[in-house]
RNA sequence: GCGUGGGUAGCCAAGCCUGGCCAACGGCGCGAGGUUUAGGACCUCGUCCCGCAGGGGUUCCCAGGUUCGAAUCCUGGCCCACGCACCA
């Protein structure tokens, strides 16, 4: 009779198109009836979707499924994100045949023949949105997919919305226009994104300190990342091989090198080259250095790089490795000092200041790490750069400035850095500078600058006023794992103003200024709301052909999301009717707020704080968002998924191999909170099994019996409890812990009864069988649906509802006496065990009466608080039947005295519900007898005439039977 | 450095908020037995140390402390992971 074996691969795909033609997960506003509104934040389609997307969604998804087995209308919608830049550049990389673009999409599965098509970012998008609904869709997502979009001016109704979004957020003043730096192409006159540069991608600018030092007619000026050395100077170097310029920079004379002149240019400063003067020229003379303020000498360096700060570097031995190489260098070259004219003693005067204590190194970190890595002179450039590296690092998180450093002692250099920077700034002793952190190269082969643009738009979310607010909102919040609240509390400190829009990439454009397109992360913080309404505008389709969705005005948008204007003219001037406005209206007062949204834990720090600063300017306090779930990063055996590690699993290979609900198993069992989760292939393979034996079990007619059995009290309160456990952890969205209660812990129920039944009960099963297929649905949809339609159920098990926890078939007292019988159990073994004896026969002795009297009296005591060992011996002596043991009586109750006195008021209650003792065993003769394998008898120990050599019969405590073994 | 989370038996991992039913759930691995088998899968028992009677000993990163009692609370220390942005 072996039933045929369960095939995903056949049963899935089959509940997949019963539930869309079905339409079971579109969902609709049902005024009066309660919503659940889940979201998930639309991933970025330039890939096919890896598990770590799959992980965030099907989170969310459980829930949802959950809430509408708990009787809730359940909107899960799913866009897909075309906003940014990475699509731009990809396909361009596509175009121009870069290898490792093309190896990137053989990877991914795409045909030889289709790659050249991804030179257009336009085809990216009619693939990968299209692939990632089909993968949800393998996968059994519980989406309501006419609600889904892609983003961009591709899709004319968002692109409207987000306009609208804009123009209301600037008039409510939370736009603001200001200054910023941008890697500049100095050739093409632009700005350089990530995609467009030959080297250096996601290098962002670093502002230099630029220090003045006054010699006769001008300023000679040195760029320094490390301000806060300024203390520790002892000359400056300049390359006697260039050409420097003089530069008239906002009213004063400079000399800086000729580039250094143009990017001053670029960064807001009003820069007239006057003239040059060779490094050569300076050589040998002495000027003021800003800090120490001390006359030092300019001295020769061939070593200065002269595309970054301005060709002059001040020295600072003690803790730059190159200066205090260099000047040994020449401390060591009298050739060189008599070339230049120098002055020898001064040269062979000079010595590193102790600036900067840090850990773990002594007063002159330069000095001490060229000895240890066994540094030369300055050639040695590599290990130059090294050893500069490992000095930084410990002495900015670690160094205190020393007394050298005046009136900064004592400071940590984290601190003083900003500081003596601020101070010398405003004292006239220096300035600024940007450059790119490291170098970029323009794909036009040009070395890239920083350009600071003076009309960048921002996004106030520095702004104090707007922080208090989303304190406050996030504060109204449920936050699953409650533990990064405080997360979240920081990040919206730690917030400043956000470029808001670029000069490339797809998206929206700024509707005031169509030079600028909105970004990704500013075009993607209130499109909740549009999905509630998206059903309408997208007329089925990702990018919207419905007429008049085309042109859609701010005013439309007012309407349905604020109530404000006339439907009736509004619907006029859209070229639609005022019951449509109406309705969509009708549908966005029913769904919002957000109930969850949920994510990886890498977009709470920003695109989930976003969501809250830009809800709260746009929307009142009742639509703001109600709860954010977020997860850890997904790793696979043992590794982080991500595309840079090389280890992605895309849905559509997970699916193909294990079936869609081992994938969704393997993703509830990966682990709850802030925890990475783990995806257990190991798992996936016992899961996939379980599944299998469960389907055949449950599909299965069993043997059975009308017969009420003994355990069926039992069990049916374990069963109560699962559902109980099951509920409280979906709620928590624990779902590992779900998982556990719903069902590893059920199924162990389930066999221990099997295992002590002969028979199961028909309706016990019957019960379970429908109760475990419940529990499993949200997990496991599909094979769940299966059991459920050949069991004969109607309607659709995953919108049946779950099952709810019966208190009054939660039995306590039936479960004591199995957990008694376990415990006798264990304990027979236990003495098979250590005194390995071969059993004939086992003789349990049931505690004598008095004892159990004495311990219902002691119990009793312990309800009312007032158990000590001398009101039970008083109590005690006044019964009669216990009189007549006194003797026993005193060692006996310590114990129990003990054991009871510290108890909880419902453990005690547990521990002291009564059990027959000897007719639950007697009942379970056989099964002991089976489980140990030799005949098992039953007697009282105050019973007489029993056969007990070794005395044990007077060991027998209540709960705890004597037992004697031959 | 700042912020957050965490360190539990061979591995993964519950418990910690709300101290005592905790030698500490569960899974994997490992060992023994059963059943079936081509392989596998499944079931039962065991898996810190000692113990020929259900017991004892030592454990929950380290060191202190509070308490009749601590994996759980407090203090200090060590270690690990993630984030530190204008990018999806």
């Amino acid at each position: 009779m072996a039933a045929p074996p369960y095939d995903p691969m056949v049963v899935e795909p089959k509940w997949q198109r019963a539930w869309e033609e079905a339409g079971v997960y579109r969902a609709r506003a049902a005024p009066g009836r309660p919503k659940f509104y889940a979201t998930v934040p639309y991933p970025y389609v330039n890939s096919y979707q890896h598990l770590g997307f799959g992980v965030a969604f099907l989170r969310a998804e459980f829930l949802a499924r959950y809430k509408r087995m708990t009787g809730h209308n359940v909107l899960m919608p799913q866009a897909f994100h075309c906003t940014g830049l990475p699509i731009l550049g990809a396909a361009r990389r596509v175009a121009e045949g870069e290898p490792r673009q093309l190896a990137i999409l053989r990877e991914m599965g795409v045909p030889e023949e289709e790659i050249p098509k991804f030179g257009d970012p336009l085809h990216w998008i009619d693939v990968f949105p299209q692939a990632t609904m089909d993968d949800l869709k393998s996968l059994g997502a519980a989406v309501d997919w006419s609600r889904s979009f892609i983003t961009t001016h591709l899709n004319p109704p968002y692109d409207a919305f987000v306009k609208w979004q804009f123009r209301r957020l600037r008039d409510k003043g939370y736009v603001e226009i200001g200054t910023h730096e941008v890697i500049w192409c100095p050739r093409d006159g632009a700005p350089i994104g990530d995609h467009d540069r030959l080297e250096g991608e996601g290098v962002q600018p670093v502002e230099f300190t630029l220090l003045k030092f006054p010699l006769a007619d001008a300023f000679l000026v040195a760029a320094t990342l490390r301000p806060e050395t300024v203390y520790g100077q002892t000359n400056l170097w300049v390359d006697p091989d260039v050409a420097y310029v003089r530069a008239r920079v906002d009213g004063e004379p400079w000399i800086v090198n000729r580039l250094a002149a143009m990017k001053l240019g670029e960064q807001g400063h009003r820069v007239e080259v006057l003239g040059e003067v060779r490094g050569r020229d300076l050589v040998g003379r002495d000027v003021l250095a800003p800090g120490v303020e001390q006359m030092v000498p300019i001295l020769p360096s061939k070593f200065l790089e002269q595309n970054r700060g301005t060709g002059i570097v001040t020295s600072v031995p003690s803790d730059a490795p190159d200066d205090w190489m260099a000047v040994q260098d020449l401390q060591r070259d009298a050739a060189q000092i008599r070339a230049f004219g120098l002055d020898a003693a001064t040269i062979a005067g000079i010595r590193p200041i102790p600036i900067i204590r840090s850990e773990g190194w002594g007063p002159l970190p330069a000095v001490e790490i060229c000895e240890r890595m066994g540094i030369a002179s300055q050639m040695d450039r590599e290990k130059l750069q090294a050893a500069k590296e490992e000095i930084y690092r410990t002495g900015y998180y670690t160094g205190v400035m020393t007394e050298a450093a005046g009136p900064y002692v004592g400071v940590r250099v984290e601190e003083a850095k900003d500081r003596i920077k601020a101070d010398l700034i405003a004292a006239g002793r220096a300035s600024t500078m940007w450059e790119p952190a490291e170098e970029v190269v323009c794909r036009c082969a040009t070395p890239a600058i920083v350009k600071i643009v003076d009309n960048q738009w921002f996004l106030r979310y520095g702004d104090p006023g707007w922080k208090d607010v989303a304190h406050e909102a996030l504060d109204r919040m449920g936050l699953y794992p409650e533990a990064v609240r405080k997360q979240f509390h920081y990040t919206i400190d730690w917030l400043r103003d956000w470029a808001c829009a670029h000069h490339q990439g797809l998206g929206t454009k700024l509707p005031w200024d169509n030079h600028w397109v909105i970004e990704s992360l500013s075009d993607s913080t209130v499109y909740m709301a549009y999905y509630t309404i998206a059903h309408a505008l997208q007329g089925g389709k990702l990018r919207s052909d419905v007429p008049w969705a085309q042109r859609l005005n701010d005013a439309f948008f007012d309407y349905v999301f604020y109530g404000k204007g006339d439907p009736a003219a509004i619907a006029r001037e859209v070229g639609t009717d005022a019951a449509t406005l109406e309705a969509l209206r009708m549908e966005f007062l029913y769904w919002y707020p957000l109930d969850l949204r949920h994510t990886g834990k890498d977009l709470v720090q920003n695109h989930m704080t976003f969501c809250v600063f830009n809800h709260i300017a746009m929307f009142p306090p009742e639509h703001w968002p109600r709860g954010f779930g977020v997860i850890g990063h997904v790793s696979l055996g043992g590794e982080k998924m991500s595309k840079s590690k090389g280890n992605v699993w895309f849905i559509r290979a997970a699916v193909e191999e294990w079936g869609a609900d081992t994938v969704r198993l393997m993703v509830a069992n990966a682990g709850d909170g802030l925890d990475d989760p783990r995806l257990d292939l190991q798992f996936a393979e016992s899961i996939r099994d379980r599944i299998g034996s469960w389907f055949a079990f449950a599909t299965s007619p069993g043997e059975t019996t009308e017969q009420g059995t003994p355990l069926d009290r039992w069990f049916l309160s374990l069963l109560n409890r699962s559902v109980r456990g099951a509920r409280t952890a979906m709620e928590a969205m624990e779902f590992r812990a779900a998982l556990r209660a719903g069902f590893f812990e059920l199924q162990t129920a389930w066999v221990w009864y099997a295992t002590r039944v002969p028979v199961p009960n028909h309706a016990v099963r019957e019960r379970f069988v429908e109760t475990q297929t419940l529990l499993l649905a949200p997990f496991a949809p599909h094979v769940c649906e299966e059991i459920w339609h050949r069991i004969g159920r109607s309607g659709f098990v995953v919108a049946a509802p779950y099952p709810e926890p019966q208190a009054s078939e939660i039995d306590p007292a039936a479960e004591a006496a199995e957990s008694f019988l376990r415990a006798t159990l264990a304990d027979i073994r236990e003495i098979l065990k250590v005194t390995r004896i071969a059993p004939k026969r086992v003789t349990l002795f049931v505690a004598a009466a008095w004892k159990r009297e004495a311990s219902a009296l002691a119990a009793s005591l312990a309800k009312d608080g007032a158990l000590t060992m001398s009101a039970f011996m008083e109590r005690a002596m006044a019964v009669p039947a216990l009189k007549a043991h006194a003797g026993d009586l005193p060692p006996f109750g310590k114990g129990i005295v003990e054991d009871l006195s510290h108890r909880k008021a419902e453990d005690l209650a547990e521990a002291t519900t009564h059990i027959p003792e000897r007719e639950y065993l007697e009942a379970a003769r056989p099964f002991l007898e089976s489980e140990i394998g030799c005949t098992v008898r039953v007697h009282a120990a105050d019973e007489p005439g029993v056969e007990d050599p070794k005395g044990k019969a007077r060991l027998a405590m209540p709960r705890r039977p004597a037992i004697y073994v031959e």
